[in-house]
DNA sequence: CTGAAAGCGCTTACAG
DNA sequence: CTGAAAGCGCTTACAG
């Protein structure tokens, strides 16, 4: 009943539990956090163990950080992008793999106007991750809230990690190659005009340029389309009228735009205009005709950002291996 | 020189602020914090202020939470859904709001298997919100972490609150409504295969059939459909000889199967059948025929959601208003 | 108007 | 093998 009382009217600490067990409030920390190097009797152990899970003891997270400087928590910081379709089996994996190892991973969407209070700031992250380098800003602000290690790492001079981000440039590659070899020589990249992707759609239409400039193809054309007006069917038949065959997308969104309006001018499907997508979403499989895309292992990639984070926390030096090839492109009806 | 000395060698604390303002550490709390009920001089403020700047002071959180009792972090818990296009908004928002109001909005995800630590185990949350209702384990969880709030709130008898839950069943009414405005009576109701979903789905297709009984019309047929074979064309091939000509989805991709399959069976859409989307993904204009759909105003929601977390950690009743009207039907061409 | 002091609930050398 | 004690960095009555 006494029991029950100060269960109900304030939380159980480590000193109930000692209490209760008949021993010293470091002797239960000992054995709740099984540290190392202490020697302590199985019925010791055993009392304290019952009276734990008698009384419903939960230490204090707080109070756990405030005395150990650890918090356990790695923080991810991602950029304002829409979220793509793969996106979350990324989150899933890296979660679950960090789980695993003890860890929590908290993610916050970094918004153009940002949020008056970062994350970092009340949470005691022992990582900080950013998907897009931080600015200074942001690093004076980790380096005052005493984060002591941030990925991707700005105090070392040596390579770059390896890169985990998802604005992975193998996708466009493997977009131009397979177009290529399709028989399409003259191709343009098609984006769609979102401004919160900007530095990703770079990426992604840089590395197109530069790998079909590598095969000795014409210069690829980019365009930006706009889905919500029609301008979309202008830009298809301008390709059409000037000879260009193969079309790279940033999304199967984009793709999907540029097969309607190919559709919708009468236009062949891959017989005038072969169409690839990115990201293999459900639509890619739902569409007449169904798109070729490029399937991203999105959850191999989050077991690898897994790997890396907790290589840093621990102050290990970064995984070896590469990250696993993770990119496949699967053909369909439209090229 | 001392002082970027110090800031290199450890965290700056509110005693260094002290010191370098000649003041006590309370004063520098009182002066930070705005505390209320005090009476600082204009000139120890002024002191108490340029010396934190110019040190770069930021107070530790798991100090201030020990001590304060206060962390400022609500915990929003999310189902194991596949991430819905507009939900996005709806998370942008709330955590806009709250972040004006001071409050720092931190998502986790709740897989099958769940997560070894629940984060509020480590993060010490002001309150938490689960999207669906807690589990038995949760709530014995959530008690012994010291968790006051909760929401939904179990503890009280008095009636739910709002619902501001994303499991809108508003949706399938209007869906069901514009197919009886468009002259369909005979109804079916599709969804994917998507055991992940199953209480969200079950919710909307219930939405459906109660809300075409209440308008008279005959049982509404829900099947669950796989994109990934072609199972899809013969359960549409058997609505259209079983003379069903009006097709709600439970999203815009399992819309767009249906029309996909449709085309495919060389019927007219919306002709023969009349398919009508939900969410208003981007798809929904993209196809052809674009899709009608039911669009959510899901940053209104997100807004609704952050009033009415904050009102529960101020202890303050929830808002009395209802939350905003935020679904609209949106005809395009397939119906 | 300001400061000295207790306390939040842990961890972790250190001493027996 | 176990316990007494200091300390993490704040907040907040309380006393002047």
């Amino acid at each position: 009943m006494s029991v029950s009382d100060a269960t109900a009217r304030r939380r159980v600490t480590a000193s109930d539990v000692a209490r209760a067990a008949g021993v010293s409030r470091a002797t239960v920390g000992f054995v709740l956090n099984q540290t190392p190097g202490q020697t302590i009797s199985e019925r010791t152990r055993a009392r304290v163990i019952e009276a734990s899970v008698r009384l419903g003891y939960r230490p204090n997270g707080a109070a756990q950080v405030l005395a150990s400087g650890r918090s356990r928590i790695i923080v991810l910081v991602l950029p304002d992008w829409p979220i793509e379709f793969r996106f979350r089996a990324f989150l899933d994996e890296a979660s679950l793999a960090l789980d695993e190892a003890g860890y929590s991973l908290v993610t916050q969407f970094r918004h153009p106007q940002g949020p008056a209070r970062r994350l970092w700031e009340s949470v005691t992250p022992d990582l900080v991750v950013g998907v897009v380098p931080f600015t200074a800003d942001d690093l004076a602000s980790l380096r005052a809230c005493g984060v002591r290690r941030v990925l991707p790492d700005q105090s070392s001079t040596r390579p770059a990690e390896p890169d985990t981000s998802l604005a992975s440039i193998d996708g466009p590659r493997l977009q131009v190659e397979h177009l290529r070899e399709r028989g399409h020589e003259r191709l343009a990249y098609a984006v769609f005009d979102e401004p919160r992707l900007s530095s990703l759609v770079s990426a992604r239409h840089d590395a197109a340029r530069s790998h079909a400039a590598a095969l000795g193809l014409p210069a690829v054309d980019v365009r930006c389309l706009d889905y919500r007006d029609r301008g979309t069917d202008e830009v298809v038949r301008a390709w059409h009228d000037g000879g260009l065959t193969g079309i790279a997308a940033y999304n199967d969104d984009v793709a999907a735009a540029v097969v309607g309006a190919a559709l919708r001018l009468g236009l062949r499907v891959p017989g005038d205009l072969a169409v690839v997508g990115h990201d293999d979403s459900p639509i890619a499989t739902i569409m007449v005709p169904a798109l070729s895309s490029v399937r991203f292992d999105s959850a191999a990639l989050g077991r690898h950002f897994a790997a890396l984070a907790l290589s840093r926390v621990d102050g290990r030096p970064p995984p070896t291996h590469e990250p696993p090839a993770h990119v496949t492109l699967i053909q369909r009806e439209s090229t």
